[in-house]
DNA sequence: TAACGAAATGACAACGTTGTCATTTCGCAA
DNA sequence: TTGCGAAATGACAACGTTGTCATTTCGTTA
């Protein structure tokens, strides 16, 4: 038995019930101690009365900002969740919201196309979350009024970029086995067209090629499991094989459990490192030690990136966010 | 070089440029077959030409509309992610955006707060999940004119509801041991504050008293694999128990990897049902059975949920979406 | 009490679209 | 050519805010 009257209740309505101009109920919305205590209270009561609620279109038109960053989702993986929480936290504390679409698989992913379909959307700004090669990569240029920052471990030519340093990370597992008197690696990698996958791939091989050690030829998984059993039932028949670095934990199981199937122990006759530090919640006692990522982190740079460049979107920057070497007991020293 | 003029290019400029009236501008955009061939080409070079992009706060301000969903993030979870997927991906096929906010923790968290920040965002309706109990949940009252659903296992006064259905799932679960000749069934529960936890004990100890069977003390674990083995431990030393039903695959996992160790077959000695089917991502060869919530279902049923309702946000409904029991290796068959 | 500066409030335009309705232009038949 | 209905286009208001500037009210001092 409420107002009936219209469908969305205006600040002149709230001016009206509470006998002030519509200005200063935009006042009291805006700029509360420009008014006097007894109005501002007239105009609180009449805003709760009514049900006011501010209305984001006109306010927008009128200030020319929306608050809210655009996220486009190209490919949504595990990691994903901790790099949105990043970003939804980061976003949350500068008083922001996030528009979000996703443009996955299909002719339609291209940066061109997400960033028009963006630019149509309530966004001062917009992040990309890039794990695959797209086609318009280096040729694309973001609107110059919108300030775009792209997660991807690849250079951009013109947009500033952030990224986990999955090259660093691989190069000092490398170095880890290395500096234990390993004289080799071998190398499980994740799927081909995976970027992530990409980029450990070639800090392996940089590590390698730094000590002046020929990289042997690696193995192809898929991240799961099973595909790293397979390669690690390979591996074992390689006397030379004393290191494995696998491009995720998953497979850095599979690789531990055929090992052990063929009669070999992790880490006394092979030692073993995987990527992203999760074996632990699925295998209890889990020895394997990992390279951990912060995607949470990762979030957060991205997010402050392009707040800090709201002003300046032509501005342009590279961001990599350092891994971390999660020591347990799967590398032997074999200089002991 | 280009124009520097202003800081954006409205209709009115292209309206100028292509000598039409802004109204004509207008009518290219949104209805493109009433304006004549050789003045649409005119104005769409223009637009290209001047770098025009609809202004989104004036079209909603006009429309009455935004063309955005509101997503509430209270948790963020694993499964999170595939619900997400869901959400967007039915979100894009609809021409929906999505608009996110996080409230994870704190004072602010509940409905209430939530639902106050996203009515004075770009949203028509919107999307809370919930995965932990709130303390406003059956106070709160959604805002009249916003279709608002909740992804929640329990049932709302007001507001529509999607859930998994996690206690048929774990009924399910339950009567495959039963149904097999098992004659009681352990239960491994996730952290106590989790709702999935607690409606997968709900349906758990549902399923045996149905039965007309005293359901044992649950075991308390924490999600992760090491609270599974401490469980399975315990579990080794019952010689009633013959069947374990653990609130996910991880702890399931450990339970299997304590069996083991106390020199028990899984599942020759003891039978065992996980929960979310993702072991074999990380273990190869996996022979856990397990329960499968399709999580991405779930978001696209919330989605389409919300669209439905935009007209009409009173209404109320309520969706369970089915889980489904993915057969392994790991319960034997007593009868046999 | 008058006069004054500061504080509080108000009137009005403007943001960039779309809806309404009026006007112009077009194609075609007489 | 003229006339006519339909198609194409345009003028103007409106959506609900905030910024600018003018006006009113207040508290203080002379």
């Amino acid at each position: 038995m409420a107002t009936m009257d219209k469908k969305n209740v205006s600040m002149n309505d709230v001016a009206i019930a509470a006998g002030v101009s519509l200005k200063t109920v935009s006042r009291v919305i805006n700029e509360p101690d420009s008014v006097r205590e007894s109005t501002r209270d007239r105009v609180h009561a009449a805003m709760e009365a009514l049900g006011f609620r501010a209305n984001f279109a006109a306010r927008s038109l009128k200030l020319g900002r929306y608050g809210c960053i655009g996220v486009v989702l190209f490919h949504l993986s595990g990691g994903a969740v901790d790099m949105i929480d990043g970003i939804a936290d980061a976003a949350e504390e500068r008083g922001f919201a996030l528009t979000m679409i996703k443009k996955c698989g299909g002719e339609k992913m291209t940066l061109a196309d997400a960033a028009r379909r963006m630019s149509q959307l309530p966004v001062d700004g917009m992040i990309f979350n890039l794990r695959q090669m797209v086609d318009d990569f280096d040729s694309f240029e973001a609107p110059k009024d919108l300030k775009t920052v792209i997660i991807t471990p690849m250079e951009h030519p013109t947009c500033s970029t952030v990224s986990d340093d999955q090259e660093g990370g691989a190069r000092m597992a490398c170095e880890y086995f290395l500096n234990r008197g390993h004289k080799n690696v071998y190398f499980v990698s994740g799927k081909k067209e995976s970027l992530s996958s990409q980029c450990r791939m070639k800090g392996w091989r940089a590590a390698l090629e730094t000590r002046g050690i020929e990289p042997p030829e690696p193995l192809q998984g898929d991240w799961n499991a099973d595909s790293g059993y397979a390669a690690g039932l390979v591996l074992a028949d390689k006397p030379d094989c004393t290191a494995v670095l696998a491009a995720n934990d998953c497979m850095a199981n599979g690789v531990m459990m055929a090992l052990r199937d063929k009669g070999l122990s992790v880490p006394d006759d092979v030692s073993v490192i995987g990527f992203d530090d999760e074996l632990y919640k699925t295998i209890p006692n889990s020895i394997l030690t990992s390279v951990k990522f912060r995607h949470r982190e990762l979030g957060i740079r991205a997010l402050n990136e392009v707040v800090a460049g709201l002003e300046a979107p032509s501005s342009r920057s590279r961001t990599l966010v350092s891994g971390v070497l999660v020591e347990r007991a799967s590398v032997r020293d074999l200089r002991a």
